[in-house]
DNA sequence: CCAATAGTGTCTGTGAGACAGTATAAG
DNA sequence: CTTATACTGTCTCACAGACACTATTGG
């Protein structure tokens, strides 16, 4: 390499083919809450997380699922307002919570070429969302199951139901990483099992110390819905009074109320900044 | 687009050029624990967090220290895989603890072209380490300090030393999550500021629910030495009775004694896996 | 009244924070 | 004997887990 005076002369030199390129997408897990009526009037409608996929058009991978994502546009964007531009086409929404997860590259991920794709977590309220958008659908997480390292889920989207296992391997004894790989995967497209599962668990982890939950709720919302948003997330029952302590100082309590439900009606609450 | 038969002829047909490309980078935040001899002899000897920096021979940013790091080959490698052959060139050392931080892609980091860099940090236990090398060279954190959400820094590496402060800006109320802003910085290239913050802030957090640290412990230690680690990365004194009981199921007690040191020996523990 | 959820009071055990005390080496 | 660290005993307080109890609606 020659040596050059400074570091303007330098860049006016350089050539931008010397190393070697290749493709990045974003791709977007988005995550919202759902609720599934329940035939008892008395009973409280059940909560479910949900997520967007869409239908893949083209190949490869015709015909499966897959996360919304795109490819980025080098000259113009970063990965995040890559991301932000492809949510707004999906969901048409702006302002939504949305947080890098980590970055796939397998080199076999594409068939077509290398692409190396960054993955986002978004947190969305269902409420927010209006018309449906063309081969998007909604998938309630019907079944998330850990069991020797083993995560089976199941989807549905009411029209169809998706299945997959993603095997858990412990990275190294010093800490809680893991390593995905594929065990079973009819349905989804690449590698978006293995974003899927990164992302649920970011979440969960997510949920104990931050506030995001509040990115999935309605502006007011009784205690008992957020309760069972936490439970649907965290896949256990919580103790009542233990999880009105843990969240008392997050939510602010109105004068409204959520009547007509077949027992006694529970005060709206909001979310307390700060 | 046209439409294919199935995905064979598809691929066959597939022009990779139809995305813009653009570069990757793996970037290394390689951390790892020294000590500084006290003159008293009674007293041990002080721990500090050291992290290795590359002074730059080329433009851009040539002469500024920057993080070991290095372009992908899209053909042959994943972004780990480059990272550790970077690691293993750098420190030339091999099975080492390594972790994907974050993907950092401001369209403008690199002059020269579009680079999107993901960064990895890596632990590493410095007695390991043999010959110097060339151009590399361990910084000591002598500073690490935040104040009105500005983070200063200050390193030294016995000949010089260098000083950079980065802002902190929280991105939403819902999350633990800071957007980064370089306030102060004359002696590193890039944005590597803001990838040395990420990185030390995530050992930081790692540090209370995982056994990373024994990443840069050497085999046997006395706990003393294993709470100065903490209370460094942690930046923060610890109690010796909580800190006891915090990692008594973590480490195993020897017959070995650490003698010489002017004051009641100290038993050598090491890391009980499991 | 019944069924179902809303919401609260309180006991108990665990575990972190805190402090004080004893032990043991080198000089 | 002094100094500095090694290591332990124990008190207290906060808080999570657990259970039980009361309150309130629609049908």
């Amino acid at each position: 390499m020659t040596t050059y005076k400074n570091e303007q002369e330098f860049l006016k030199q350089y050539d931008s083919s010397l190393y070697e390129k290749l493709s990045m997408t974003a791709d977007i897990l988005i995550v919202s809450v759902s609720s599934k009526d329940v035939t008892n009037y008395r009973k409280n409608e059940e909560k479910r997380m949900s997520i967007l996929l869409v239908k893949r058009k083209d190949y490869p991978y015709k015909g499966k699922w897959c996360l919304p994502g795109g490819f980025l546009d080098p000259k113009k964007e970063t990965l995040e307002e890559c991301a932000r531009r492809v949510l707004k086409q999906e969901t048409n929404l702006s302002d939504i919570y949305l947080e890098q997860l980590y970055t796939f590259d397998g080199i076999n991920r594409d068939p077509r070429l290398r692409v190396v794709s960054t993955s986002f977590v978004a947190l969305v309220d269902k409420n927010k969302l209006k018309e449906k958008v063309e081969n998007a659908s909604w998938f309630d997480i019907i079944k998330m199951e850990e069991k020797n390292h083993i995560v089976s889920f199941q989807l549905d989207n009411q029209e169809e139901t998706i299945e997959f296992q993603v095997r858990k391997e412990l990275r190294e004894k010093t800490s809680d990483r893991y390593q995905f790989y594929t065990k079973e995967n009819k349905s989804l497209a690449f590698d978006h099992d293995l974003v899927i599962l990164s992302g649920l668990e970011r979440i969960r982890n997510k949920l104990q110390y931050t506030d995001i939950v509040f990115n999935m709720m309605p502006e007011y919302f009784t205690l008992g819905e957020l309760q069972q948003v936490y439970e649907v997330i965290l896949n256990k029952k919580l103790l009542d009074p233990a999880f009105r302590r843990m969240i008392a100082d997050k939510v602010q309590k109105t004068e409204r109320k959520k009547t007509g439900e077949g027992h006694r009606p529970s005060y709206l609450f909001r979310y307390k900044h700060e």
